[in-house]
DNA sequence: CGGTGGAAAGCTAACTTTCCACCGGTGCCTTAGT
């Protein structure tokens, strides 16, 4: 049977988006495959295809719970029974009745933490795997190495699963990425189908202004006179919280905020209204993105610059899959930039508080000694992420204090590459920010691409961009009273005349 | 860097002004023993 022809059958769709069938036929081909598709082309259906005509369960690592929630939702509706996710939404109890029918399943969705817990492996080795996929596999590189470490274990995750056909799947990754993603799962021989980066329907503009309360009387405008819906970017929770509180008072638009701090069934429920069309506008962190599923975002704003190139393609990217004209605004005041430094240089554990571990290290003969003694200095000396992050590389159990020190001058020797390469990631932002190129062309040079300009009055405030066509014919509706909005503003923001 | 909250200062009793230290994102997983 011809590829479409199943794709009809099972799926109920008459053709390939871009790169589906490449990818599919190179993992019927038995390939390793590492595929950089557009947001929006729907990869799952790659592994979904690929799984019924392997015989053998398809496994799926995935970032987010929420995620995998949507997934196994959706497959369940359109009448895939075996299909889990297996997480701690469930109870000890379910987890433990999955696990032990877990070759009555075809599709199991399930996070790298858990998949790299022994007990957890020891299953999945017993039985048939006939894909490995990683979902968002970005993630590995710009999560592994400081902020989810388990990301970097799966490498020795699929060695120990004897090797299976794996399948990578991305959005963004610029060469350097990918090289890495490829390195990192340890894969051999990879078939990679890269397609463009470029969403050609959205539009970039970059607005440098002198002040951060003229970026917010700028964001104001917009807010109120930009057509549809859309996200602004935030690098702070408290700011997105005010100025969503700010924004709602504002403009008549239905605004909310959204971040990492929030309690999940706030986050599950400002999503789900945003994705139903009950909100307008999402004021919020990088938590914000992934999982969403939604068609006609209009616009995106960063009131706050992301800390890299491939932070700001996949934040942009959420916009206009339903192919229509959207508008990616960047605001920028001098000065933005520090606070991406500041979260680059406190992510990782840094030399103060390593010497400072050091010295109170050196009074105990093993690393479980001290532990055993002092446990109680963890919390004062590293944050949670922290200790994860540098526990998993310096691997300090059944450790003298020798060999621990010794470790802890590879970690140092490791956090500076790291800080290096991310500062240069910001610098390389920054750069963007003030070239006079075309936008597209230097982002799509960035990831290896060449770009020439085919729609210059869409393309980006370089080619002769008019904002205004993103504007709503409604802008002059204002029925409210025109009080001073400036000085209200200026209460808000706490300025002293 | 810029914003902020709490403390100290100011030179008059109850509040404003000034100073200074601090902070800023992303998410998985918590399975013991009575």
């Amino acid at each position: 049977m011809r590829l479409e022809e199943k794709l009809k059958k099972d799926f109920q769709l008459t053709q390939f988006r871009g790169g589906q069938k490449e990818t599919i036929v190179s993992i019927l081909n038995h390939k390793h495959t590492l595929a950089m598709l557009p947001t929006g082309t729907g990869k799952s259906l790659c592994y979904q295809f690929a799984g019924r005509l392997l015989e053998g369960a398809v496994i799926i690592v995935s970032p987010l719970l929420s995620l995998m929630q949507d997934q196994v939702e959706q497959m369940k509706m359109k009448g895939e029974k075996r299909v889990v996710a297996l997480n701690s939404f469930l109870t000890p109890a379910e987890k433990n009745r999955v696990l032990k029918q877990i070759k009555h399943y075809k599709y199991i969705f399930i996070s790298p933490e858990m998949i790299s817990l022994p007990h957890v492996l020891a299953f999945f080795q017993k039985m048939k795997i006939c894909l490995f996929v990683i979902d968002e596999a970005h993630c590995i590189s710009q999560w592994g190495y400081d902020f989810r470490p388990d990301y970097q274990n799966l490498g020795m995750v699929r060695q120990k699963l004897n090797n299976p056909l794996t399948l990578a799947l991305t959005a963004t990754a610029t060469e350097e990425i990918r090289k890495d993603i490829i390195r990192s799962l340890n894969l051999k021989e990879v078939e990679e189908i890269i397609y463009s980066v470029d969403r050609p329907n959205i539009a970039i503009k970059i607005e440098e202004l002198a002040y951060t309360q003229e970026k917010m009387e700028k964001l104001l405008t917009y807010i109120q006179a930009l057509d549809g819906q859309g996200i602004v970017y935030f690098s702070s929770k408290k700011l997105a919280e005010q100025t969503a509180a700010f924004l709602k008072e504002r403009a008549s638009k239905r605004i909310m905020a959204y971040h990492g701090g929030m309690s999940q069934e706030d986050r599950i429920l400002v999503q789900q209204q945003f994705q139903a069309g009950q909100l307008d506008v999402i004021c919020a962190t990088s938590a914000f993105g992934m999982g969403i599923n939604k068609e006609d975002i209009r616009f995106i704003i960063h009131f706050h610059m992301p800390t890299q190139l491939e932070s700001y393609l996949q934040e942009i990217g959420r916009a206009g899959r339903d192919g229509q004209q959207s508008v990616s605004i960047v605001l920028y005041t001098p000065g933005d930039e520090w606070i991406a430094y500041q979260l680059i240089e406190t992510e990782l554990p840094d030399e103060l508080q390593i010497n400072k571990w050091k010295g109170l290290l050196r009074k105990y003969p093993t690393f479980d000694d001290w532990l055993k003694n002092e446990s109680y200095q963890l919390e004062l000396l590293f944050t949670e992420t922290q200790w994860r992050v540098l526990e998993s590389y310096i691997e300090p159990q059944n450790k003298s204090i020798v060999e621990l020190m010794d470790s802890l001058e590879l970690y140092s020797k490791f956090r500076q590459e790291r800080v290096t390469i991310k500062k240069q990631k910001v610098q390389e932002l920054i750069s963007w920010l003030h070239s006079e190129t075309c936008r597209r062309k230097y982002i799509l040079e960035y990831f290896g691409e060449k770009y020439e300009s085919k729609r210059r009055e869409a393309c980006c405030d370089r080619c002769g961009l008019d904002l205004s066509v993103f504007f709503q014919n409604r802008f002059a509706r204002h029925d409210k009273e025109p009080v001073d909005w400036k000085e209200q503003l200026a209460v808000i923001l706490n300025i002293k005349k």
